[in-house]
DNA sequence: TTTATATACGATAAAATTAGTCGTATTTAA
DNA sequence: TTAAATACGACTAATTTTATCGTATATAAA
């Protein structure tokens, strides 16, 4: 429990990668050959965060992924939320179909422990990775 | 990702309510149709925190479990690795067989990350659920 | 203009984890 | 003696995560 994905760690490292080559482009190819990580999953995670301005995609041969501006300082909820979705450790705060809720004695306080959990991903940017 | 498991919210569930009943022994049967959890599931689970003398348990007819002086100031972190195993958001700090160890380049800062997770869950008690 | 290389994206399969069930033993109050 | 409870291990089902595959599109370079 309380684990972060796969998809994310592939992406934390990729992201990482591309801050070390600052404004190069680099494939997806390259970088899953290098960290050994699975190249059409990394290919995915990369297309999530190019779609959200977090990296640029240049198509094409020569092509392939670089930083933006933007990169740095993306908060690690939003990275995270963009990836799987929203940050929480119970999903009742999201779906519906809990019929226990009237009866739930412990919504709130694990609000609150998600709430802290949030603020710190809140108050770290890619930059701290 | 960063869910905590059904198992961990059973046995918060189950541990408020004996708070709440402070004292009294209440039985997985009452516990389990009180709050539409399954009986077989949360007894395994209350077991664990039996031995680990989060609650008491007593046998026979009447039997059930109660909390204990050590219940109130559990640590949220205990708690859960109690019943979950370590708290870490990447197995790689507990598990051998990565083998890109010496490549990761994200290892140390997912670490910092993580300690800052295990520091809020340790000063966290179950009273303050 | 053709070809090779790259991203984009959806569908599906495989693996791992989590959730839930079942059977049996043991304890003990009534 | 019986019934109600915990204790514990094996097993199955469901869900989630991980990985793969196929096809489309863009584009640099030959």
């Amino acid at each position: 429990m309380l684990k972060i994905t796969r998809k994310v760690e592939y992406a934390l490292i990729a992201v990482r990668h591309l801050e070390k080559t600052s404004g190069k482009l680099v494939s997806v190819n390259e970088i899953s050959k290098l960290y050994g990580i699975p190249r059409e999953l990394l290919a995915k995670t990369m297309q999530k965060l190019a779609s959200a301005n977090i990296v640029k995609s240049v198509k094409g041969p020569r092509g392939g992924y670089k930083t933006t501006n933007k990169t740095a300082n993306t908060k690690l909820n939003d990275f995270f939320e963009i990836l799987e979705g929203p940050t929480a450790i119970m999903d009742c705060y999201f779906e519906s179909g809990c019929d226990h809720l009237t009866k739930c004695n412990v919504r709130t306080p694990i609000n609150n422990i998600n709430n802290s959990i949030r603020n710190l991903f809140d108050n770290l940017t890619l930059a701290d990775i």
